[in-house]
DNA sequence: ACGATGATGAAC
DNA sequence: TTCATCATCGTA
């Protein structure tokens, strides 16, 4: 069973589709080869209101694609040298995607992009075969109690919405458990 | 504990 | 145009 995740996949609101990446796998092409990783840490940025998110700001060039159709790549460089994986969710118009921070073998959001050479070339552009990068259900369940939900890190600026549970682990296997 | 390193958004 | 900030990571 493999089956490549669809826009409807994602249209649903970050929080929803967060958990249900876990176990999910990203899979990039390079040249004429594949390489799969399972998703297994990733974290919901969801709504206007969401003081984390960079939505909350309002629409600005650069968020503008998490306010546009769900399944499309948001990367953006953090720190002046880390780009970040974001799939964009939701309904269009409403703002929000889930950050993709860890893979089997690669823990850590700015790791995985660099390992994997993920850049802001492919911001906006669809998750797809034709893009060289997208998500797969190869058909494995993921029990709800192998899900761990912690607050997101990185956030402590954005004040009540910074303890909001919208960070999701796959128990045992990641090493940054608070 | 801290510096690297550059885009972003807001203030001036 | 300047300035503080930033969804991080490696080294100390």
């Amino acid at each position: 069973m493999r089956r490549i995740l669809k826009p409807n996949f994602f249209a649903r609101t970050a929080d929803v589709v967060a958990p249900e990446l876990l176990g999910k796998y990203l899979v990039r092409a390079h040249g004429d080869t594949e390489r799969a990783l399972m998703i297994t840490e990733a974290e919901a940025y969801d709504g206007f209101l969401d003081r984390a998110s960079h939505a909350a700001k309002g629409k600005t060039k650069r968020t503008e694609v998490m306010y546009g159709k769900a399944g499309h790549w948001y990367v953006y460089l953090i720190y002046g040298m880390y780009e970040m994986l974001n799939i964009v969710t939701g309904k269009e118009g409403y703002p929000s995607a889930v950050l993709i921070r860890g893979v089997e073998k690669i823990d850590g959001p700015g790791k995985l992009t660099r390992e994997l050479g993920v850049t802001r070339n492919l911001n906006a552009k669809p998750a797809s075969k034709g893009n060289g990068l997208w998500i797969e259900d190869r058909g494995i369940f993921v029990p709800k109690n192998n899900i761990i939900a912690t607050p997101r890190i990185g956030v402590a600026y954005a004040g009540e919405w910074a303890k909001k549970p919208w960070r999701f682990i796959m128990k045992g296997k990641n090493k940054r458990v608070p």
